[in-house]
DNA sequence: TATGAATGAGTTTTCATTCAT
DNA sequence: TATGAATGAAAACTCATTCAT
């Protein structure tokens, strides 16, 4: 590898490397404060520029929201669809499932929160039509899942899969709104007290 | 009671009549778009008005979510205190609560979901530190109810009360995000599903 | 027709009577300082309000400079069509042509100008492709009239009549660039001269 | 000479050359699409660099035109310049001016169309004061032509000077346009065809 | 010589708010 | 009570220019 080459190779992952820094801030930014309220030029301060300065690197503030949260639905497909491909029972899927959201919110709380929070505003706009998508599959995979559960016995008869859900799909997200990583509890520990909650209920026994 | 005076009672009475209907199509609106991204316009539109006319109602679009808010909470508070004073088990006051909270989201849904999506917006003001004095007396009313649940023995020992606080606090409101009033469900059937869920799980038994 | 209808009537036509004018404002500043560097900011001052002010009555820069080039555009072809339906001689028709021409200079000077100046520019936007339309249309008018021309017997052989279309074509509209409306010379009169020279030549017989 | 001599010296010459090369880039990008909304980045990139790097050749985009226009002006005025000082009759003069000035547009045609459509908005910073000076020398040169061609019975009694030069001045420079070199026809083509039309008119004789 | 990252002034646009009618 | 025109502050974005490497 001669050295020019080994330079525009470096050069660009220093760029990639510079892009991926400045959108954690901006997640960052957006999660705490809210997208839309979140002007550019807070997002730049937090990065140490000025507002003008962010463009050099993103070609909008839309484009930036469209990075963060593109990447973070490929990786939480990633994850989910390799819980689904393993051939679990139902209750292992629905524990694994749970288990991998809460180290998505670990892992990626600043995106986890726009999702959450921002996805009724953008999805207005074209450009963000993957995240009805997403919400889509995210609905059939749960109530696949949950009715099979119920035929096979694992989960009770008598509920309403509709309502349980969207009782899952928001409880699990919200988490993102308080969890802080490194604090007393682990991703893997609030799971673990969620699945008691839901799975077996919150009355002694 | 002369003629002046009734008409100046049915007068001020039609104000805040229509003051009222312009409150909850403000809430309306600013329950399915955003408060921060909805427009004084799109608020006067929605009330078959134009946009200056609203500020011979109002102050200020501030305001108006301050009065729709301030409003419902008082309501609230009103129905949990009434639940608190009762003296019910901690079991009973747990359900009542609960259901309580669903017949809120069944009356308030947009003031509802304005307090779930905006309030950390909002409470960044000095005017709206009401809402922070709210989720700190919930946070206690619930931490409280389940400590003592677990004393007396109706609760699940091993759980973490601050997550599972938290999970309740989530939880419940976000169902205004997907109840519809007048749907295929009512709210007190929604509570009973919720209530299942969380005092004895999902598991068949 | 009651009181009511008079007074919507009126005041509708109260709005339209102000569009035209702050219209007219634009086009006179972009004619004179170029549409791309002209800010919304020098329009609207040269109409006695600030920047934003103008967007009460129109949705962009850009929709000014369209609604402007449309309107002139289409009083251009109802004067043009009303010559070529009038079935005259190819050397009364080409008069008849180049003295509407400078009508529309004295007229509609600012229009003529930014057709003029800023349609290769604006015709980079899809939302302006009708210029390219008129602009082909327009060629193909002064070509098949000289083509005739040149058959009956009118114009001189040995003429490239691609080369004279250009020449037409720009000759007449950077007019607009120096005549004034009230000063030494009508329209009439400059028609008459530019007749004389292109049709007669300049060289003394 | 000294290898250090002759080193510097095909520097210097290299450096020349360069700096020719990028003004006839920048050229062609201003006149095709605008010197205002032209950006350096445009012209960095036409010339296969990054928009800094203009830089180091160039003070400034404005020195860029200004470099690019004077070039122009001053091998124009040569051109003008020797035909007036060769003593000939009006009409050869005529002739000859017209003659050139196609030459002109063959050899620097992203000159002569800045200079054509970019000196109103130029002229207004002092640096282009030289534009108006030219414009005027230009102005003067040709009504003195006119009025001796008149005198000397030349040119048709009872044209309007005024209108005759302006329609020179705006005829020959719009050709600019739409001329390309190498083309159809030559400039010298074209110039005798515009004499023809101009000098005996386009009526058959 | 050229790059790439940043600057900062300036531009278009939005929108809560005001106010005469 | 409501209208409609305007205000003015703030937002997103652009781009000529600088400068360390």
């Amino acid at each position: 590898m001669s050295a020019r080459r080994r330079d525009s190779a470096s050069t660009a992952a220093a760029r990639a490397e510079r892009r991926a820094e400045l959108l954690a801030t901006a997640a960052e930014v957006f999660a705490s404060r809210g997208y839309a309220v979140t002007t550019v030029r807070e997002v730049a301060e937090a990065a140490g520029m000025l507002g003008g300065s962010l463009y050099y690197h993103f070609d909008s503030k839309e484009s930036m929201v469209d990075e963060i949260l593109s990447a973070f639905l490929t990786e939480m497909w990633a994850a989910y669809d390799r819980v689904l491909a393993s051939g679990l029972g139902s209750r292992e899927t629905f524990q694994a499932l749970v288990a991998e959201s809460f180290r998505m919110i670990d892992r990626h709380r600043p995106a986890v929160m726009i999702y959450q929070n921002e996805s009724r505003y953008l999805s207005t706009s074209p450009r963000f039509s993957y995240l009805l998508d997403s919400q889509e599959r995210f609905r059939q995979m749960w109530l696949e899942l949950l009715d099979r559960g119920v035929l096979d016995g694992t989960f009770r008869v008598g509920l309403d899969t509709g309502v349980i859900y969207r009782f899952l799909r928001d409880t699990v997200w919200v988490a993102a709104g308080w969890y802080r990583s490194g604090g007393r509890l682990t991703a893997d520990e609030i799971a673990r007290q969620y699945l008691t909650m839901i799975l077996d209920g919150i009355l002694s026994t």
